[in-house]
DNA sequence: AACCTTGCCGGCAACCTTGCCGGAACATAA
DNA sequence: TTATGTTCCGGCAAGGTTGCCGGCAAGGTT
């Protein structure tokens, strides 16, 4: 009697076993025609005994896939944690393996993110991009070997592919003219990197805003930084040290918010009196702190579900077009950081 | 002229091309003897012209091993992460690509992740425990397939697998000693549930710390209740409605804690006059609410490094005792919502 | 002259699975 | 009878790579 704990049961096995060919077993796995139900029956039995399972390197090397997805993030935050967990929670169920790596924001671990799971052989790629990442080649390097690529949440125009992101212009706009309808005047904007797509539409949407009510535009009251706490904290320091400096701020990342929150504390000025602050993420640390941050609610989970059920049907119908777009909505929270009103 | 785009160079193409035998180029590229060094030229500037990459499956399949390392971990929350990024590090550097499943804390999920692992070929498994796992065989399994485990924060004496964590003991110590010092009487304790390692640890300090100061431990001051904002809410009102209710709290999270702030709150008390409050893992969070929370530090980055490490090592000879206990020491993080002296 | 060493190379098998093709045995129809 | 079809099965190749072994030629040793 072979040990059948160690070194698993192959095909070969069972058709050792059974004295019957390589083929016959592999078809009566696969309820392929051309068996006789005797010869299933006895496959199947002999093989649920052997505890057989297929070898899926065999499998994907004859195949050519590999049923992984390689997903490329910049980092592990609390927007992206629930993203991933949507994607995972659908590729699960499709079948698919994900292998997820963090860029850490860096353009070179990117780089190398994308080499190592090309070498895997991932079946293709979600991807959200880097804030430092300026270069597209090494995503061009993926499909260049025709593999699916879905970006998501942090995309970019020059990468031709399906997407799914927030509607972050409606966003912008939300928090900002909530702001101005709180009867806030001068209302600066901490906003990302400039190269940033994700930060640039969010400002996109605070100009629009300022425009739909006549307020002038003044660019001194934009400002870019480090997508960052610390960074926040400076540049909001910077801002209330301004001759006509601002009287409500809109952050578009809540890491911001509260890097601008410290500030405001540290210059000794009340929220919403002094000044007014929305940040972006909703995160639930903005509902902790005193007072209460508003934020613009993204559907996070939804985003990370909605890629991975968007990779799949670029996967299946390999020809689809590189055009669509999945837009989700924002939903403004409102809290007592914005409430000039009711304060 | 060859189209060398899409389907990757093989050894076989090369072989072709310089008119050898496969064997003679697969020895070239791997700097193997019984190659002249002219052969050798000729196949190593051929293969980087066809830019050519070894086949992982290929590789895999004839080696035996994938490279591969799975992750199972409970959820994405702060600490985890951190942790997730640790291993991230150390794998990547080492050669290995790294399969993070979430178990969402559901003992079906976690088994449904091993099993899908395995069937990866993983080369081996780094594992925290889901806090609904109460049996083992699925890990067995794992074992029996002679694969290394190294588990990690949340590990379980019922796995013999290497492990490192957190002195979570002394965690519980730091907090409780800290607490009385600052003169408080009666001490509850928010613990997780009765079957969580990492729980009662951190309870067992604190039992430790009442010994030491001769306070009597009273049964009806420890709570277990979900890992989670929600419950610890509502166990900290009943708490606080007790006739002789505490004057202070440790919760061996700081999800914990924030919710017994908010049910503190809700009662009308204040930190850290009418009552302290110490939390757990000293996630940012903790130093931006009002008060401030106090709160027990983790490495959890040097943590998923450590882990990392001690698989790879685990790896590299196979023989090597289940039995190395690598921990990692926590720090005491002192803010507000314990300083009665100074309030 | 017979032998052994050394350097270099190719053939074959193996890892595990599937797809294609051909073939044997038997049954049915013209 | 021959032709045609059906049912079931095995052989072979392929996917990409490496390890083992044998072989051949050139050179050196007795």
């Amino acid at each position: 009697m072979a040990n059948h704990m160690d070194n698993p049961a192959t095909i070969k096995d069972i058709a050792k076993r059974l004295n019957i060919s390589l083929s016959t077993v592999s078809r009566a796995l696969r309820n392929a025609p051309d068996v006789s139900e005797e010869t299933r029956q006895a496959v199947m039995s002999l093989s649920q005994e052997l505890n057989y399972q297929p070898n899926r390197l065999a499998l994907s090397l004859r195949q050519n896939q590999t049923h992984t997805i390689g997903v490329i993030i910049p980092n592990l935050d609390y927007v992206l944690s629930q993203m991933v967990r949507g994607i995972d929670e659908v590729a699960l169920e499709a079948g698919y393996t994900v292998m997820v790596c963090q860029s850490n924001e860096s353009f070179g671990r990117e780089i190398l993110n994308t080499q190592r799971l090309l070498e895997s052989l991932a079946d293709g790629f979600i991807i959200s991009v880097s804030s430092e990442t300026k270069s597209f080649e090494h995503f061009k390097k993926i499909q260049d070997r025709n593999l699916p690529v879905v970006v998501f949440d942090r995309i970019t125009p020059h990468l031709s592919a399906p997407s799914v992101r927030l509607d972050n212009q409606a966003g912008g706009f939300m928090a900002t003219e909530h702001l101005i309808e709180q009867g806030y005047k001068k209302i600066a904007v901490l906003a990302g990197p400039e190269n940033l797509g994700i930060s640039n539409s969010r400002l996109e949407g605070y100009k629009q805003a300022l425009k739909k009510h006549k307020i002038k535009l003044d660019q001194d009251l934009i400002l870019h930084c480090d997508f960052n706490q610390d960074y926040a904290y400076y540049a909001t320091l910077e801002l209330l040290s301004m001759k006509k400096k601002p009287d409500a701020i809109f952050t578009i990342s809540d890491r911001m918010a509260i890097g601008a929150m410290l500030a405001i504390k540290k210059k000794g000025l009340q929220m919403p009196t002094d000044i007014g602050l929305v940040g972006f993420n909703n995160e639930p640390v903005t509902g902790l702190v005193t007072p209460a941050i508003s934020s613009v609610e993204m559907p996070c989970f939804e985003i990370g579900k909605a890629a991975a059920k968007l990779f799949i049907e670029t996967m299946h119908n390999k020809e689809s077009a590189t055009t669509i777009e999945k837009i989700l909505h924002p939903k403004l929270i409102v809290r007592e950081s914005s409430l000039k009103f009711s304060a």
